[in-house]
DNA sequence: GCTTGAACCCGCCGTAGCGGGAGGTCCTAG
DNA sequence: CTAGGACCTCCCGCTACGGCGGGTTCAAGC
């Protein structure tokens, strides 16, 4: 009968061999070592060492998780307490399923939001790259001011309201920007009226976005090339610096909470 | 008239200014100076940092840019030759947009594979936490020794054939790796007659999961599953150690070549 | 027993994109 | 004139290792 589950007999392995038979580095093993993820359990007297089986198996355990995406440190916790601890392993891999689900639909995003770049540059709508460029710093402006939920109603009020309107919508803002921003500049308070009448049109063009519905899978993908385009129109409207963009924005919350 | 496009005119910002206009840190901006992606054009006499408005436009560029997954030093390239660079813009996108799609791969096949493992575990069809770690640990082995195309086309089959039939190529296959495995302790040659054979009846239950179809979107899916269910049979027939799965399917080719 | 080349040891520096702290200087309002 | 906030320059930290350099040790052949 053999010695199962002992490991003072059985063969032992150096860390080449491991390597070798796990397709791992020997640096990476080392690194285990060291981080106390896996130990080899023995070294000889002149301190190379020596891998049991149990190591082996503990390896695969290892390799398997971190195939999964979890971390050194998830795998050494999960694997720490080597009694049965199945729920602790359900509530990490629950855990890694959450974020690699946010981590699809950021890149999702991203992926829709550079085919539209793609898209413009290639049907030549973008001949000047510094009117690119001006897009692109525009682009950092609102996303960093609003929220994405934001960005999805006005998205999806505007594949319903059709081209026409939204045309005269843009039109119509980016006149309001440019009179807001004189206003920034000059320092006017939000109370004044003509900011205020300002601040009502600016929400009336936006209502005119809004709405309530469930948003289909195309919402954020318009939403991506709706701004694209709004920032060139407001790029070219835009008396710069740049910087002023964020102070619009605080501005016009400012005036509306006074209102 | 505005001295527009010099920077000798204009307003100048602090490092903590800039931070705040434009949503980045403090820490960031010292660390894009660091680098030299974004120089502030100035300094003060004791050293503090003043930037100017073309500083800022250079800043959003590169938030947009960073927003869209380009690392620091390919922002660098492109915002370096600041004519009109539309083209190495196109390329860097279009990579960024490969670079993307094949993370949003890998991601998708995770995802599958985690809700597959907390399928099993929430079914209660693995009680035994030592199982499961069996189960990982073949994971890993498989995932280092077979394809990614191996995997989907006997995936492939599988749904095509229906649930009685792989049954019967699990079975006939779990007493395969034992006799192969049994060849392979004892030393015997690949050229052996009796491995040949075992090679011989191996490629057949492989071969009717075989095909050349288009794989569904499916397929991948349901490669996981087998791939895990299939571990833990030959989990179970296993004798250890581990490592000899390894040896197995370095043997399985060689004999294969010898044929 | 001796040599020699491969395998092994440890320690250290590098990665991308900053976070955060130490220890010192500068600026501005009161 | 002083206080405290904003700024400065190092420098170490993070992940999961890769890849040196310089020094043992091992196993095989002579």
């Amino acid at each position: 009968m053999g010695v199962i589950g002992r490991d003072d007999a059985g063969r032992r392995w150096s860390i080449g061999e491991v390597a070798q038979a796990s397709g791992v580095t020997v640096r990476t093993l080392r690194h285990y070592d060291e981080i106390g993820l896996l130990r080899a359990s023995e070294r000889t007297a002149s301190e190379h060492r020596r891998y049991t089986e149990r190591d082996l198996r503990r390896l695969y355990r290892v390799r398997a998780l971190r195939a999964l995406g979890l971390s050194l440190e998830e795998i050494a916790s999960v694997l720490a307490d080597s009694t049965d601890d199945l729920a602790a392993m359900r509530g990490l891999l629950t855990a890694q399923l959450r974020g690699l689900e946010e981590h699809a639909a950021h890149i999702e995003q991203l992926t829709r939001q550079i085919r539209g770049l793609l898209g413009q540059i290639d049907s030549g709508s973008m001949p000047d790259p510094d009117r690119f460029m001006t897009t692109l710093e525009m682009i950092a402006v609102f996303e960093n001011s609003f929220t994405t939920e934001q960005q999805e109603q006005l998205a999806q009020r505007r594949t319903e309201l059709g081209p026409e309107a939204v045309e005269a919508a843009k039109t119509e803002w980016s006149g309001l920007v440019e009179e807001l921003l004189r206003h920034v500049q000059d320092g006017a308070p939000v109370t004044d009226p003509r900011v205020q009448a300002l601040v009502g049109r600016w929400d009336a063009v936006g209502s005119r976005f809004h709405g309530a519905g469930a948003g289909g899978e195309q919402t954020k993908a318009a939403a991506q090339r709706m701004w694209q385009e709004n920032s060139e129109e407001i790029g070219r409207s835009l008396p710069w610096p740049v910087d002023r963009m964020r102070d619009l924005v605080t501005y016009l919350e400012r005036a509306r909470q006074s209102r």
